[in-house]
DNA sequence: TTTATGACTTACCACTTGGTAAGTTGTCAA
DNA sequence: TTGACAACTTACCAAGTGGTAAGTCATAAA
């Protein structure tokens, strides 16, 4: 019965959608698994236990994460269009893909890391290309790596966040105001942080 | 046996570190209990049931943050002033009490509210306020209301996500740079956004 | 001196948790 | 046709969960 390598596959994709919403603690493998009509004993089956299925839904974070700096590398773009460029592609996967968002800042708040391994890193080359780039972009300013990585992690900061705010800031003020902030968000972003534009 | 209203507040203090560290979902009352060498059932009589004790110190944040933005409501300082100045303590306060910062960020992960009550609500006095500030300062500018509270919102963000970050950017990148960016950041926060500057 | 009350404890309890063991069943390669 | 294997299921289980019930014991008010 191969008929379902799919179900592997929709497993992490429920399984990314209830860690994202509720945090590991907040769902168990019985919800994942009842959610496609399996019983949590196929989901074992096919993960072996509950931390390696969450390993594979952070796994698949950090390759689509990392895809993004990929598809920048070798583009003939000047550094300050490749450094734009980049972090459109950010601001985009964060808000369409509002569980991968709400995944990282979850995983930033584990200080005790449920999978200290290999995958969580995916964030520090990131952080380093960014931070090279704005240095190469900011020629006028001359900043320290320290200053760069502080802007750096602003922007990144206040992506990632306003990624993770949407239900509650339309609960708050509103469906209305929240797309009109939506619209402005990244341009003003942008706008903050380009001061050496020429 | 009155001698203990103390163990009433040291609960609470403990199960506020706990929560902001795991998780409402991560924390077991009995964990709670045990940190002061108590059992839970003690708990449960000075709180009735884990949700109200989670509502406890949901209010213990609410407070210290509300306070904040009162201890600057009169004085007379210049409007630009006061603006940075509330900043500023709200930069101090996420970075003394990272339970706080770490906290919020965990309510606003939850979107199907535990507490679906008042006291979540303390976050927006605290917006609209300084929202309205930033319009007053930026008089050149004319900012609409969303412009304007994009902006708050994107410092806010960078603030709070950089307070949960530490332990993690500790570990990435060493407690020397993590302290070299502790030491730039608010001030760069201020530079960026201040760009009405007179 | 009684009575009430607050601060607990011990004893339970039903339910949920992640996980093991031992099947069953369909498919495909030898 | 057989035998291996993948994809499940049913049957368990020990440990932990939040919560109730019923007591113990010290203090303070009547």
């Amino acid at each position: 019965m191969k008929k379902d390598t799919n179900t592997k596959t929709a497993l992490i994709e429920v399984a990314h959608k209830l860690f994202a919403d509720r945090g590991y603690d907040g769902v168990s493998i019985a919800d994942i698994a009842g959610e496609l009509g399996i019983t949590k004993q196929a989901l074992l089956h096919h993960f072996g236990n509950k931390e390696k299925l969450y390993g594979k839904v952070l796994e698949g974070v950090s390759d689509r994460f990392g895809e993004i700096i990929q598809a920048h590398e070798g583009k003939g773009d000047t550094k300050r269009e490749q450094f734009f460029s980049i972090l459109h592609d950010l601001y985009e996967q964060m808000n369409t893909q509002k569980h991968d968002a709400r995944l990282i800042m979850r995983e930033l708040l584990e200080n005790q890391p449920r999978i200290e391994s290999k995958q969580k890193w995916y964030l520090r080359p990131f952080l380093e290309k960014l931070t090279e780039l704005i240095r190469e972009i900011t020629v006028k300013e001359q900043l320290s790596s320290a200053e760069a990585f502080t802007r750096i992690y602003q922007i990144l900061g206040a992506m990632n966040y306003f990624a993770i705010s949407d239900p509650t800031l339309k609960k708050m003020f509103g469906k209305q105001t929240y797309n009109d902030v939506e619209q402005l968000f990244f341009n003003q972003l942008k706008q903050m942080y380009a001061l050496d534009e020429q």
